[in-house]
DNA sequence: ATTTTTGCGCAAATTTAAGTTGCATCCTTG
DNA sequence: CAAGGATGCAACTTAAATTTGCGCAAAAAT
């Protein structure tokens, strides 16, 4: 996921039919300053950036990632593609979820196995039932 | 959706059993820029943001907005409401990365169930196991 | 129990880069 | 063509991020 903040907020702002200099103005700063996050020249820090996201209307998400897309110009395909790529940027996120981790990591310990094959234990639970099952008879 | 980076880096610094120190490394720089992130004095801008990102294994979104809580600090009815509030356009990226809203949902189905409480079936064996044992003699 | 190490935060100094000032360019419109 | 609006670029200023240096707990080692 790349942070696409430079062309976002053009478009955005654009959107919104604010020039530069409207836009500065509400932020109190110089138009130059708005001229310079949009050509890549420079980047506003986290607080400015919520004022941003706020006078846009948008989520501070939005305006760093652009999760808003252009109809018709993203293709399925494109899409799949992306959403493999935040697959991998998410691995590590699964580590702290047990559950993903499965997935991805070699198998190091019990408990990793366990948690990769849990559905064993329904397997196992099953025979021991069985043989309980002849034995009583 | 405010922003909790400060809260979110000491979170997931710990979580990879890093310290202050061992991060600047991996960031080519001083610990002391680390502890101010971390105490909110100061914030990195938005490439070493990512590269934070990267070495955390998250994605940016994770690092700024945290979706992630630290357990038991905020019960389960806090996390309902605070997904309903999330906005549109956050909305939209959890319906394409389903997995993310286990998270927050409630258990809706027998799998998600069994990942989250798998360890139950340790009992369920011993149980067995006993009874069997018992009948047996 | 004392020393050493590790991890962390705070204050002052420094350096990086965000922001400003000033100028040039490109459209649009009368 | 001239005038006004909108934008980008270079040099300078200033804000704030980062470093340097110090102190202080808590954990680990002797």
């Amino acid at each position: 996921m790349d942070i696409v903040f430079a062309q976002q907020l053009t478009n955005l702002r654009k959107q919104k039919g604010l020039s530069q200099q409207q836009l500065a103005d509400k932020l109190y700063m110089t138009r130059q300053a708005v001229s310079k996050w949009e050509t890549g020249e420079s980047s506003p820090d986290l607080n400015r950036m919520q004022e941003i996201a706020d006078i846009l209307d948008v989520s501070v998400q939005v305006l760093l990632f652009g999760t808003q897309v252009e109809p018709g110009k993203t293709s399925f395909r494109d899409k799949v593609s992306e959403y493999m790529q935040q697959d991998e940027a998410d691995k590590d996120w699964h580590q702290n979820h047990r559950w993903r981790q499965w997935q991805y990591s070699p198998i190091t310990n019990g408990w990793e196995f366990l948690a990769r094959y849990y559905w064993l234990l329904f397997a196992l639970i099953g025979m021991i039932g069985w043989f309980t099952l002849q034995y009583l008879k």
